[in-house]
DNA sequence: CGCCTTCTTGATGAGCATCAAGATCAGTGG
DNA sequence: CCACTGATCTTGATGCTCATCAAGAAGGCG
């Protein structure tokens, strides 16, 4: 019983930090490509929505290299956590448009904090298993079949982040990754084009699959 | 108070999704080394705190290899997710005493569920960027530490799991893993005795942290 | 003692990081 | 219109690290 009344306690310290000291900021966001959302260091009051384009939240590791948790396409949210204050980074890819929406005000307007939390979970575990994976070319060919889910499982959509943006997502060089697109292309499994090669259309979708899933 | 309530009526609402189609299961359950708490499909209808031991939660990979996901010690909640089911695996790691909380329950005495998501969150953050660093002896060093903060920051303490549950929860080999303790030992890192080596003293903690950090 | 599991050590090869340089493209200004 | 510039992407060569295969060492237990 004394364990559960703690719990209890835990769950009001929680929300009261992360809401007090900042006063709370709603309303819409447009930022240009490599614009910053938020910083480490910074009060962690909101939560945010992407409305358009594409945000990506990454951490410094101990030898300053970027290391990107996860990009957040349309209608995702991002920005929440435990700790009272931001650890991460979080920065438009491209041109984009965010909501943002203070914690404290999800009494207002329950916003489902419980399911944006679980959802990043999940969102977390499956990259675990993506990034485990030893193979480069799986790792890019399962990171491709993830961002034709983010467009509506289109056969055809154009990447927003650039090879180095992959490349820190993926844990590999950006010279892997390029690698693997070209093995990815020259075996007729996806085509590329457009500006920086980043119009992928996916020629062969059980390829891509046995590759990535 | 009102974030209170919010919190508490997502609460309700997800949880009646997961509670729904089985009857509300609490209470203390005890297991042996190997013993499963829950399998994928099952319905996901608890969440479990380690009251002794250790427990396991790991996938199977598309080509059947196991990754364990996380660790969790004394004191930590494990379980909850979005999904109806579960989709992962709970194994205790050695002689183990669990919580089971029906998360229908939180309503009469609410657990803080929000805050077992996010430190669930901030731990799977944690451990990508655990992974995704390249070198196996870092990995090791790293485990190491985060083995030696479970245990109060103790610089003496015992492994519950083996090399191979190591080499699962890394990414790495069953060699690679003994490779590592190997090079930690004879460099006077770490100090290695017992039954199957798992009796772990710190003998240079910097140099641990120059490592693992 | 024999059998089993777990951990360690050795030899070899594959795959990726690294260093280096070339290719492509957008933007800029003569 | 073309040359210049910088950023991004691609390709090539080399070495290191780790996975793999194989075998030995160290308990635990009947």
């Amino acid at each position: 019983m004394t364990t559960m009344s703690a719990i209890a306690d835990n769950c009001l310290s929680t929300l009261n930090v992360a809401a007090k000291g900042r006063q709370s900021v709603s309303g819409i966001i447009r930022l240009g490509p490599g614009e910053c959302v938020y910083q480490a260091g910074e009060r962690a009051a909101s939560i945010y929505q992407v409305q358009a384009g594409a945000v990506r939240v990454y951490c410094l590791t101990h030898n300053g290299h970027r290391h990107i948790l996860s990009f957040y396409g349309v209608g995702e949210w991002f920005g929440l956590q435990d700790a009272e204050t931001h650890e991460d980074f979080a920065e438009a890819v491209c041109d984009t448009q965010i909501r943002c929406a203070a914690v404290a005000s999800c009494m207002a307007a329950p916003i489902d904090l419980l399911g944006v939390a679980l959802t990043n979970l999940a969102a977390a575990r499956a990259r675990q298993l993506l990034v485990i994976r030893p193979s480069a070319i799986e790792r890019v060919a399962a990171f491709v079949q993830e961002m034709a889910a983010r467009n509506s499982g289109a056969r055809e959509f154009e990447l927003m982040m650039s090879r180095s943006d992959i490349a820190d997502y993926l844990g590999l060089t950006v010279e892997s990754v390029a690698r693997s697109f070209t093995k990815l292309r020259t075996s007729r499994v996806i085509h590329l084009q457009g500006r920086g090669q980043r119009q992928v259309r996916i020629l062969n979708p059980q390829g891509l699959a046995a590759l990535g899933a």
